[in-house]
RNA sequence: GGGCACGUAGAUCAGCGGAAGAUCGCUGCUUUCGCAAAGCAGAGGUCGGGGGUUCAAAUCCCCCCGUGUCCA
């Protein structure tokens, strides 16, 4: 990055001087006289008992203190942003102020909430986990402070120069911090295709705050500017908590109270580790995480067991959720949202509580059984054993080698080897949405006025024709819904073709017509939507979001939409929920959303402006995982349900008609699919059900109400007739095995060989040598020639005669494949080939052994 | 999303190419006034599902499904 870049204005206003950090090379700039910047590692903590800021606040005042430093200069205070990152595919939680507004507001496709604007915008980040508490300044949790401005141009709000200008101001004239001890390291930022210069603000050895100057694009090799430029500033809170107090590590200072009297029980680290977990479980909690074993979901495990590793190493340790609730006073006084729903917070947490104990239990009864079958075999449990355990049952070292009576050395390395043997996995892959065989439209093609938002009711109409290329058909309006929210395309008609796919793309809807358009730009079309189709699918809609309500109502308000599919025939609503749906559970809430259905309740669809919608409704809204847009589309069932939702909806519940609930499975840990029905597909099945019943009924010939009874007797039969079909075979076998043994039995020293030739199948063979080698020292030859192969099977229970032996020496007579063991063994022949030989061979082999 | 482990009797699991097992539970009998207990006998398995290799598959290979766990 070009030095002209960092040659602000503000800096030689002010008699900034640049210097090169003699540490670590970066240049610098300052209004002290430092030979090297201000920021560990070039130098070390100078502010441990001399704070950089020279009076203690606390975390509250910090944050009040900065939003309304820049709400007086201009900027809008925003509320935060859930710290899961629902609107994104790449990240699974939001991890610094900007993730808020990208992709779409930073690459301009919508605009910014307010401009500019302040923010304190909680973030999650678990990439440093190991390093907490050690380094003493890591939380999982932390507040990102920052103010934004959105450059367009020829709308121009601020860029390096003035936001500089305000971060100088902000820390010397507001935080006090002595002007000399800062300095302005200079950076380059890069990231997401992004890249531009950035200043890291740095006092007495502590970051304090970063300035991104996002204004180039990634081109290549080289870059070239973007069209919008993006102020991202970020400032962290807990820093500057622990720069006004300049206690030991930045935990004591921000946790205040709560480390104090944890303290009493745990080392400093552990009470840093319990305190900063318990802070990220009570968001990712609050914000509607389940914790499961995959995605976001294991983030909430992970910090969860962690926690309760530290706790089962004190008897006096508290309660988890009394450690949540604990910080959660803390934190509710910013937000109280942390506050609120805490019953069911505990439920999700005992819950997971319980399954964390019967993991251990399995897990320990496993490392037990797998050392007892080892010793037995000579063996000893390997450090490998160790780190298959870790990694398919969840057990640390050292509680593995608790249950062992000969335990190995836990290899100083051990997650180092752990990191290795997931090394050259297949990255978790995120998918762009496909807009694979969409033609390119031109930028001149206007944007498509689309009308299905204002009116789901208008199934005829007419349009122009604005863009046509193959089978895509662009008009300025449509009523025609595309894809989205999980709701399938309308289908329909163009004049006479059939439009079999509708697609969004930017900001046009692509037509998909049966063959290729006939029409040219400026013609007028006549549009008619399937209407029976688009009906049911706004049933279905509708009845998602009446679920959903339900659900919440019922289940708990830890119960998140997490996907969502409808289609003609039937619908489907994913939720976060700890364990299955019980029958009781889903008999209240289908009682309860037909209850809605028939209360006949307005449902009302509009848009509003985002902060007043949040303002309103809360975080609730972002169920389908909205869009942050300036303004949202807000669907409202009045006094049940609210979300942001851009699809089709009834306007009256009572437009849904019924609704079933067809089934439930668990999709993934965390996860429970419902799949149901609305309308007249809600009847339609029903009818399906009732025929299938009474057809079943007919054919057994009772009553439908007998069903169950009919179904025991007839199983009753069929269990009655493989008995005695069973004990037919084993009669018809045992009076074979009596004639065998009166007739084909010879007797060579003690040995009582029986040979002879049946027809019988493999099990058949098995089940005749069984009753007749029944004693000691008996043999039993048996030649069968079934299915076109001829078989020999030998059955032994004299030691001196191997089955295994007899095979063996029969087998060359007739060509036979086969082996076994002496107690029994098999040999096949090809088809034709001289059994009786083989019979004969085996004999003989047998009065041989046996004469010995 | 990927790696690893696991899926065998009602339950907990063993067996890991040659004739499906153990323990607990269940049923019956013996013993007891009765219960508990003990002894004896017995019932209960498409060895998660589907393909393949083999003379032979619970066992080896492939694909699904389910569960657990680790990692993104």
């Amino acid at each position: 990055m070009d030095a002209a870049e960092y040659d602000l204005p503000v800096f030689h206003r002010g008699g900034f001087h640049r210097r090169t950090c003699r540490s670590c090379g970066s240049a610098f700039w300052s209004l002290g006289d430092h030979a090297v910047c201000q920021e560990a590692p070039c130098r070390d903590y100078g502010f441990l008992g001399h704070p950089i800021i020279p009076r203690p606040y606390a975390p509250d005042e910090v944050r009040e203190t900065f939003l309304s430093f820049f709400e007086h200069r201009g900027h809008t205070r925003i509320r935060r942003y859930p710290t899961i990152a629902r609107w994104r595919n790449d990240v699974f939680f939001v991890q610094a102020s900007v993730y808020d507004f990208q992709p779409w507001v930073t690459s301009g496709a919508i605009p910014p909430p307010a401009n500019p604007l302040t923010i304190s915008q909680p973030c999650l980040r678990f990439n440093d986990l190991g390093e907490i508490p050690e380094k003493g300044r890591y939380f999982t949790q932390f507040e990102m402070m920052a103010h934004h401005a959105f450059n367009r141009p020829g709308h121009e709000v601020y860029f390096k120069d003035r936001c500089t200008e305000l971060c100088h101001e902000l820390l010397t004239s507001t935080f006090e911090v002595d002007p000399t001890a800062i300095t302005y390291k200079e950076e380059v930022w890069e990231g997401g295709g992004n890249l531009g210069p950035s200043l890291s603000v740095g006092a007495l050895g502590l970051e304090l705050a970063t300035l991104v100057f996002m204004e180039y694009v990634r081109d290549g090799d080289g870059m070239k500017p973007m069209p919008l430029t993006v102020v991202d500033t970020g400032y962290g809170l807990e820093r500057f908590t622990w720069a006004s107090r300049g206690t030991r590590t930045a935990y004591e200072a921000v946790f205040g109270a709560a480390f104090d009297e944890l303290r009493r029980t745990f080392s400093p680290a552990d009470t840093a580790v319990l305190l900063d977990h318990a802070r990220s479980l009570n968001f990712m909690l609050t914000d509607g995480i389940v914790p499961s074993n995959s995605k976001a979901g294991y983030f909430a495990r992970l910090v969860l067991r962690r926690s309760l590793r530290i706790l089962a190493k004190s008897p006096e340790a508290p309660e988890l959720v009394a450690i949540l609730d604990r910080v959660a006073r803390d934190q509710a006084t910013a937000f109280p949202e942390i506050g609120e729903h805490r019953d069911d917070l505990h439920r999700v947490v005992e819950a997971e509580i319980e399954r964390f104990g019967e993991s251990i239990e399995r897990a320990r009864q496993a490392i037990r059984r797998h050392e007892e079958r080892v010793s037995a075999a000579g063996a000893r449990v390997t450090e490998d054993d160790l780190l298959t355990w870790y990694d398919s049952l969840g057990v640390p070292p050292d509680v593995a080698v608790e249950e062992l009576k000969h335990p190995p050395p836990i290899p100083a390395d051990f997650y180092t080897q752990v990191a290795a043997r997931h090394e050259g996995e297949a990255p978790a892959t995120d998918y762009a949405e496909s807009t694979e065989g969409l033609p390119e439209v031109p930028d001149s093609v206007p944007p498509t006025e689309v009308l299905y938002y204002l009116d789901p009711y208008t199934v005829a109409f007419e349009a122009h024709v604005v863009f046509a290329k193959g089978p895509f058909v662009v008009l300025d309006r449509t009523y025609f819904y595309p894809t989205g929210g999980g709701q399938v395309t309308d289908r329909g008609h163009l004049n006479d073709l059939e439009v079999v796919d509708v697609e969004r793309r930017g900001a046009w809807v692509l037509h998909r017509l049966e063959r290729d358009a006939p029409w040219s730009a400026g013609e007028r079309v006549h549009g008619r939507i399937d209407a029976p189709r688009r009906t049911q699918l706004m049933q279905h809609h509708t009845a998602t979001h009446l679920l959903n309500g339900a659900l919440r109502e019922i289940v708990g308000p830890h119960v998140w939409q997490a996907g969502a599919y409808k289609g003609p025939e039937s619908a489907r609503i994913d939720i976060t929920h700890y364990r299955p749906l019980s029958k009781q559970e889903l008999h209240r809430v289908e009682r309860r959303v037909n209850q809605i259905v028939r209360e006949d309740r307005p449902v009302k669809s509009y848009f509003e402006a985002r902060s007043e919608a949040e303002r309103r409704f809360g975080f609730t809204l972002y169920q389908g995982g909205a869009v942050p847009g300036k303004e949202l589309r807000v669907v409202e069932v009045e006094g049940f349900d609210v979300e942001a939702c851009g699809g089709t909806h009834c306007t009256h519940t009572s437009e849904v008609g019924a609704i079933a609930l067809l089934g439930t499975d668990r999709i993934q840990d965390g996860v429970v699919r419902l799949t149901f029905a609305s309308g007249e597909r809600a009847l339609d099945l029903r009818e399906e059900h009732e025929e299938i019943l009474s057809d079943a009924a007919r054919r057994l010939g009772v009553p439908v109400e007998k069903l169950p009874d009919g179904i025991d007797r007839l199983l009753g039969e069929i269990e009655e007739n493989r008995r005695s079909a069973r004990e037919r075979l084993r009669e018809d076998l045992g009076a074979t095995a009596q004639r065998l043994l009166a007739e084909n039995s010879e007797t060579v020293g003690t040995v009582s060989v029986v040979a002879a030739t049946v027809a019988l199948d493999r099990a058949g063979l098995m089940e005749l040598s069984r009753l007749l080698t029944r004693g000691a020292d008996r043999v039993a030859i048996l030649a069968s020639e079934h299915e076109g192969r001829g078989t020999l099977f030998v059955g032994s229970t004299a030691t001196r005669v191997p089955a295994n032996a007899l095979v063996e020496a029969a087998r060359p007579a007739f060509g036979g494949k086969g082996g076994g063991n002496p107690a029994a063994a098999t040999a096949v022949g090809e088809p034709g080939a001289p059994l009786t030989a083989a019979l004969e061979a085996a004999r003989s082999a047998a009065r041989e052994r046996s004469a010995v």
